[in-house]
DNA sequence: TTACGCTCGATTATCGAGAAACCATCGTAG
DNA sequence: CTACGATGGTTTCTCGATAATCGAGCGTAA
């Protein structure tokens, strides 16, 4: 492939940052955008050649992905990319459903009033990133957007749990985008919203909930049985 | 090539095993029995020499161990042995109130009666030994109790979810067992299990939410005031 | 032709050592 | 006496290399 140019050292190095964490953003940031394909083998040791390190780097910031359950490995197998069946995604949204209400129901009382702003800033910005056709942005401030409200809940373990699912939603978009109506999804965010800033724990809870099972249903909608399209092992190269 | 001759190659040496997954083992049990204190440093360094291996397989091990929230690194820091402050606690109990209420809807109709037979074997396990005074194992029959209704929801995001709190259920009981009424909280896992034989999606639920939810008050009962967290949890975790 | 066993190339898992970073202690200056 | 800077020991982080393991392809036998 390309010359072996170290892309860590020069190009993506942050502050006092580890290196497994450098390799974890950027091998995240090539699945998100399709770099890496679903069901592709990622070779650590090639990785790390290009890449101009060592393994042991590289290995590291495999497994916290795979913690994550962004790619799976399989012990002496190596690691491949994982792309969540549509039944998996909507497993997701079922699940997140639950969490996502508890945590709008825990934020209500006490989400800062600074924090309901940038909400409202969130929300416009998915829209003129919606307009934009910039999906990748419109998935990281939906995130943000949860991901806020998960974080008033003060409820840490709670947060953990919206941090494992949330990297779902990114696949989720980037499936679904073409012929899907991502606005109406986006418009979801609102009731959710004045219902935190009413302080109405029950409503935001139901809203969130609400907002979440239609994803769930539009997944199902959208992908009605097929649910035999798991990981198929690819091997071609052809990057584009 | 340690003189001791390493504990790991004789005594717990599991088939095709990786020895990443050996070290993470040894050192929950190490935890949960109680010989790694709270707030205690663990010195990859060291616990490599102990057990006659290299830094490698031990580090992979603590960061799969930090990874599920057992323990936690800060880069160039190393790890420590986080014991969740009883707020902590009482966070993951109510999370966990809706995971496990949603297991057991999910697992309401489509459960196997072999699978709740097995449920009817662990409590009475559990029973038998909350009796002989082991409670570890009176922990481990639980959460294979919880997993077992998890597993059958046949929702994989749901079941990961579970995985994720579970381990917060030994520090529970380590905590508490001393002057708790255990029995009492064990016994409550008999409603559940009438719920599910009797295939009431909605009583499942509320059984299992319901002896989540009282585990939390006992904490909450227990340590009236925020017990002293000596160590906040820190993450590092950046999702963008 | 089909199935089995074997060898070979490729990749992972582990090792041991070196360099960088952190924490604590001590010494010195104000 | 207090505050600041240098210094050393300890531990992590990274590296390069070795050994173990897997999957595929080839050849041979029934």
């Amino acid at each position: 492939m390309a010359t072996g140019m170290s892309q860590i050292g020069s190009s993506s190095d942050f502050g006092g940052e580890l290196l497994s964490a450098t390799v974890r953003r950027l091998v995240l940031d090539r699945i998100v955008q399709g770099h890496y394909r679903p069901g592709e083998r990622i070779v650590e040791f090639k990785l790390a050649k290009e890449l101009g390190l060592s393994q042991s780097p590289v290995r590291e910031g495999l497994r916290e992905l795979a913690a994550v359950g962004i790619i799976t490995i399989h012990p002496r197998r190596g690691a491949r990319v994982r792309l969540p069946s549509a039944k998996e995604l909507a497993d997701v949204s079922v699940v997140r459903a639950e969490i996502d209400a508890l945590a709008a129901r825990l934020a209500a009382p006490r989400i800062p009033d600074a924090a309901l702003d940038d909400l409202d800033g969130l929300i416009g910005e998915m829209l003129t990133q919606l307009d934009a056709g910039d999906f990748s942005r419109v998935t990281a401030a939906d995130v943000r957007f949860h991901h806020l409200i998960a974080e008033a809940s003060e409820n840490h373990a709670l947060e953990r749990a919206f941090d494992q699912l949330a990297p779902f939603a990114r696949t989720f978009i980037t499936l679904t985008l073409p012929d899907v109506d991502v606005r109406g999804i986006v418009l979801e965010h609102r009731p959710i919203l004045a219902a935190l800033r009413a302080r109405d724990a029950d409503a935001a809870a139901e809203a969130a909930r609400a907002h979440q099972l239609s994803v769930s249903e539009l997944l199902q909608t959208h992908f009605p049985a097929t649910l035999g399209d798991p990981f198929q092992a690819q091997e071609e190269e052809a990057g584009t």
